[in-house]
DNA sequence: TGATTATTGACACGGTGTCTCATCAAGTGG
DNA sequence: CCACTTGATGAGACACCGTGTCAATAATCA
């Protein structure tokens, strides 16, 4: 596959911030939209790309490959694994989907969170909460300066109990 | 193998902050120290333990588990990975290597950094810095007040370019 | 020294992601 | 509308990683 305008890039960059946390409700594009996104990326609008897309933007929570592509195969059992794989890096690198890591260090998938996001995510159920507020920028400005590095990216995840699976007192 | 006092906890537990980057040299302690610090878990010192305490202290950057197998196999060609797998679970659960995630997403180990730390990691040359200062203490009140999440812990790595492997203008 | 038991090493296993390659089909221009 | 070009697909093999099992071994202690 080609992936234009996309090489290696670390795991999540810094590309501005907003001072509150905003926990906005996800913003899920249309499959209409992804597939035009597509194209306008000059990729090509498949069927096994749509499946994909429709898939995935029905989820509200973060997901593996292999859950997409177990899920999948119930409706369309002649897709392959490669594919999927190859489609999910593809909607990341479009910014549809990002790359999250769950608490175990499993990495995944989330949809619908564009832009400079972390997460915040249930370590039980997995259910994900988006924010925008990043602290690290300060950081990052220290550490230039201390370090000398040139500073890329960083990944920040934040894991906690939600709710729901918090242990009744 | 039994990991006394270690269970499944996310790759970094937020337990305490300095509010200064401290860019410490990192404190490696002594083969010796570290055999002592496993007796006094409970643990056996043991002949295939010492030889991956003495390959790991050596080293002053990330490193993942198969590199230490790869190079332990030369001078100790009848080690089993499984062994070099569990020592180092057992190295970062007493608090003498720490996990860290290396810009691509790998899981890696890095030696001398005990207490709650994160690093600064070269995605060219792999060479790494701690710092001590973590900006998401702040944060993690909001979002508890705001999300109603018991928060657990989280996960900050920061990339960039060393001074040796920026591009000289 | 002998008993106890943690630890080891070999091996197999499951999961994950990548790669190859022949085939197919989306988009293009005629 | 058709043929062509080339990206995309799917099957399968493959490498890698980390874990689990289990009999054999060795570290500790009485």
């Amino acid at each position: 596959m080609l992936l234009r305008d996309f090489e290696d890039r670390p795991l999540c960059y810094a590309s501005g911030m907003s001072q509150v946390p905003d926990h906005d409700a996800p913003s899920v594009p249309s499959p209409e939209h992804v597939a035009e996104l597509l194209v306008r990326h000059g990729y090509r609008s498949t069927a096994p790309r749509r499946a994909v897309v429709a898939d995935v933007l029905a989820r509200g929570r973060p997901f593996t490959a292999e859950e997409v592509v177990a899920n999948l195969r119930q409706r369309v059992p002649e897709i392959g694994r490669a594919t999927v794989y190859r489609t999910l890096e593809l909607l990341a690198s479009v910014d549809v989907l990002s790359r999250v890591l769950r608490s175990d260090g499993h990495p995944a998938y989330i949809a619908g969170t564009p832009g400079h996001r972390h997460h915040l995510v249930c370590s039980d159920c997995g259910a994900a909460v988006a924010f925008s507020a990043c602290p690290v920028d300060e950081l990052v400005r220290d550490l230039s300066r201390d370090t000398r590095f040139s500073i890329q990216g960083h990944l920040l995840e934040v894991f906690g109990l939600c709710p729901e699976c918090q242990p009744t007192v």
